[in-house]
DNA sequence: AAAAACTGCAACCGCCAGATA
DNA sequence: CTATCTGGCGGTTGCAGTTTT
């Protein structure tokens, strides 16, 4: 195979560094740039595997690394994103500028493995280690960090999956996290649907940046995986909404007043749930599924199951992005 | 003050997939 | 089509520095 391959023989060095070494690799690298690896330790004159310097070039000499300690907008990313896509290092480290994989998998090890675990939380499903169910309201603050701020009780930095995953365990109008899977996980639910954009949601949910599509940071993302920082308009999407029977909702917009439960459909109190749900007419309507979709980098469809219910007229209810209040985003959604 | 335990992190290892001969 | 090479990835190790006993 060719690992270790190369007819060259001779002792290679190992471990740590020296500052000479690095001095030649930066010098080879800076002047003939990134190329095949396998021949840069005879043309910069190392006695190391090309491997290895690729690795060290990659994590250390690189000069767009940031390093550093991560700052706590880095670190819920790397919670939203890892629950989202687990291990998966490189790509989470795709979503984080001058931040490599070999440093979010330190950080994770080291570091927000033991967070998770001291919050009561499983770092390997996200879901809350205690036995049995906890209620959300109020008694959901002993899975938070208080001190860092992290899954506050308005929900407005919750993980996006956290909350989703809340959205689909409501039992008779109270809410609860359930350590069961039997609903599945959000990891599964997520990545089961065709395609899936996290950082969108993970975004699109913590209230960075209202207006969602606008920031830097999905700018990036967009730009990395579809090769534009042109960004899709909230307007262009086309939601679907259809009950359980499959016949399409007739409302020229209805609101699921994401993250909420709303009292009514132009007023949303009782913040603290956090689920997907809202109260029109006297009538409790629920997310059973979410379903996202991506086309071309953009959220083109998203479907809503409802249980139970009929809506026949609904004109004056609105869809806003997680994370906005009513009022901020109003009519970003139109029935198709 | 010394030894032990712990922590953080750089680097290595083995596997894999894609490219190329 | 097969074998080989290469780069990329995630898991793991080993070591230096720090903290605790």
């Amino acid at each position: 195979m060719g690992r270790h391959s190369g007819s060259v023989k001779q002792k290679l060095r190992k471990g740590l560094w020296s500052p000479e070494e690095d001095e030649k690799l930066v010098k080879y690298i800076t002047r003939f740039g990134v190329g095949c690896w396998s021949s840069v330790p005879q043309h910069a004159g190392l006695q190391r595997c090309g491997k290895s310097c690729r690795l060290r070039w990659i994590n250390y000499l690189r000069p767009d690394l940031k390093r550093g300690t991560f700052s706590q907008q880095e670190e819920n990313i790397i919670l939203d994103l890892h629950q989202v896509l687990g291990n998966r290092w490189a790509q989470i480290a795709a979503q984080l500028p001058g931040r490599t994989d070999n440093e979010i998998k330190n950080f994770w090890n080291s570091c927000l493995k033991k967070k998770l675990m001291k919050q009561g939380i499983d770092p390997n499903t996200h879901k809350p280690i205690t036995g049995g169910n906890a209620y959300v309201n109020d008694k959901n603050v002993e899975f938070m960090d208080k001190e860092s701020g992290y899954y506050p009780s308005s929900s407005s930095s919750m993980p996006v999956a956290v909350e989703l995953e809340r959205a689909f365990d409501i039992n008779n109008g109270g809410l609860m996290l359930s350590s069961s899977m039997e609903n599945g996980s959000i990891r599964d639910t997520l990545l089961s649907k065709s395609v899936c954009d996290p950082l969108l949601l993970a975004e699109y949910h913590s209230g960075i940046d209202l207006t969602g599509y606008n920031s830097n940071l999905l700018a990036q993302y967009h730009q990395t995986n579809y090769g534009t920082t042109s960004l899709p308009s909230l307007d262009h999407q086309n939601p679907e909404f259809s009950d359980h029977s499959g016949s399409k909702m007739t409302t020229s917009s209805l609101l699921i007043n994401e993250g909420r439960e709303s009292s009514s459909t132009t007023n949303s109190s009782n913040m603290n749930t956090g689920f997907q749900s809202m109260t029109f007419e006297g009538e409790m309507f629920q997310l059973n599924d979410v379903n996202v979709k991506s086309e071309q980098g953009c959220v083109g469809q998203w479907q809503h199951h409802m249980h139970d219910v009929q809506l026949n007229n609904a004109s004056d209810v609105n869809i806003y992005p997680m994370g906005s209040l009513p009022g901020e985003y109003p009519d970003v959604f139109h029935q198709i």
